[in-house]
DNA sequence: AATGAATGAGCGTTCATTCAT
DNA sequence: AATGAATGAACGCTCATTCAT
């Protein structure tokens, strides 16, 4: 019964995950105490230590899936050859973002700055998230080039300098969002679509 | 002799606070415990707590400065009533973040993301974050209108959404920065004028 | 088919109490957990306890093995009715110890310290090692009737006192090699041959 | 006001370690909770824990108070250069070990049996045993030496295996006496008496 | 005003044991 | 008979805070 067995494994790491998750997006990192992931999670506390070592690693793995998820976002977005519009790109991306937002478990944006907090300091966290922000940038860094190989971008703009700004409007938006709200993609992508399309003295926005 | 004494007090104060201030930016809010900031600030136990409710107090004016570390960035930037370029203010007050990141009392931007996760579950942190991020958002949105004011900025562009783009590449570019590194204000502002600058060869769009 | 049975439950429990003994001898009785002992043999939990009440009943019937071991060396050493010198007996009995300490399953003597600690605080251990410290000092009192018989031992010395003597210089030698090593059974026995055997030139002690 | 205070510390720290000894005297090393030695101790976990790093300093601490008592047995024992009858010095030495072992706060030799179970495995213990017990082996081999020297024991006779001999016989006692109990420091130097004192074929025992 | 020893609730974690399968 | 996931009481320890001096 291998087959059962692993699910069964599988299903209550699941479990144990989204209560941590529930846990960390209602209380923060360290306000999260192993005490409420397991009354959470609905299972006792040796059984939660049986699939996770300790609380660093169900963080890590809390972390993990947060910014997982910022990464799918972008899935899709860059397959083809097209050349698409960055501010398009940020408002499709961000709006993706919003819908896993609104996860019912828990905002997953949440979590996400207090690994940044947590990755600031070095360590785990930071070795977590560095590769991942260095994948996302690498997707506005194409979105540069390619917006550069359409002509839309100056010869001798850096598409690096420019992913970075375009990564850089990410952070932006969710730490705006949580700490101001009011903050939606079609705005902030129009934002960007209103700085990149500058009057020619009297020109019109998009 | 009151003078002396509040100066006393407000010397000690100092003290404690740029105790505070080392431990937080070497080892987060929750990795700080009472008992560093104490021995930092080479006070005694009850000296501390005679200055401060109590940890939450101290985080809480320590986050107080870092942000307004932020702010100050912007003073004498809007006086007068130019129309600066978006991107050469980002670059101004970029480099003026770097270089109060560099204070040998520790990085303001590593307490700052930490105030950020704190603020982001809502409560006093939240509280205090709120006004001062709408005041720098007001700056950027000056600095839109005025823009726009100059023909710079088509004239059907919300001032309102270019400054929230603008606000965003702040955080943008300080999480990056002590994430990935390699981030600087001269090259992180070119991105920005390369998006502004789009070429004028006519291009089409993905 | 109860013989096969039988014979089964026996292999199974010698398989676990090695597995434990293995445990025991390399971590002691509070540093060996049920985890490893289970993992060692091979078995589930669930079969560990169909053939051991608990952890107790699987220390105590380790301890009881360890020491029965001290007792077998015994065995034969008194048959017949000669009287053989007690140091000799010493070195028989220390020699067989040792080859029996090096069994390649974990050190007995190892063991036998940790029930003498465990006994020491009165309990079950107590009772179980009780009789056979008693058995043992009984072997070495009749050694040391056997000896005075011979005229080998003053006529008014006491066989109690001088089997206790005896006795003790086991846990002696098994302490001692374990904390401090490079005790052998020749060379201790020559001790005991050199106590016994003073100079006959006549002196006078202190 | 630093000698007050450095006394207050010391006695602070002898009040825990009393608690830890009577905890440890009751009931062993594992046995023995914090929270016990902590309630014994009539102190608070915190206080305990600002004296001793955690339970192994504490325990450390014990067993090498438990060793050292009866190191202190030895002294003046071997002041001057009298060569007394080792038997005698033998029953000196036990007969402080059990005044000693009499403490109301709890039997010492118990606590150095579990110390002996602890370093039987390596470790802190085996170091802090193994120079303690060569220390006294040294004791051992210096009355064998001047037991000798005063022509009571065969020229050839060596003293180092002599003094292995004799320092058997404490552990012998010690664990004996807290296994069968009924041995007294006289009865067992009158057995150590009558086989340092064989007939002469028809002989008499001193 | 200042000290720092003391507090104790609560933390993360372990592990002997059980029981549905 | 055997499994091993699950249990949960109890462990060692931390640390924000207090208060007698």
């Amino acid at each position: 019964m291998p087959r059962v067995t692993d699910e069964h494994r599988a299903a209550r790491r699941e479990q144990i995950l989204r209560a941590a998750w529930r846990c960390v997006a209602r209380e923060g990192f360290h306000g999260s105490t192993m005490a409420h992931v397991i009354a959470e999670s609905g299972l006792s506390a040796g059984a939660v230590y049986g699939y996770f070592k300790g609380k660093d690693e169900l963080l890590y793995a809390i972390a993990e899936r947060s910014i997982a998820r910022i990464d799918e976002v972008f899935h899709e977005m860059l397959a083809g050859d097209a050349a698409p519009d960055p501010a398009d790109v940020l408002e499709t991306v961000l709006d993706r973002l919003m819908t896993l937002a609104e996860d019912p478990d828990g905002d997953f944006t949440l979590i996400a700055v207090q690994a940044w907090g947590e990755a600031a300091r070095g360590g785990p966290f930071l070795d977590l998230l560095e590769p991942q922000f260095k994948e996302i940038r690498g997707h506005w860094i194409e979105v540069a080039r390619r917006w550069q190989a359409a002509g839309r971008l100056g010869a001798d703009a850096e598409p690096e300098q420019v992913g970075r700004v375009l990564l850089g409007l990410m952070p932006g938006f969710i730490v705006q969002r949580l700490v101001l709200g009011g903050v939606a993609a079609p705005g902030y992508a129009n934002g960007l679509r209103a700085l990149m399309s500058p009057s020619t003295r009297a020109g019109a926005a998009g």
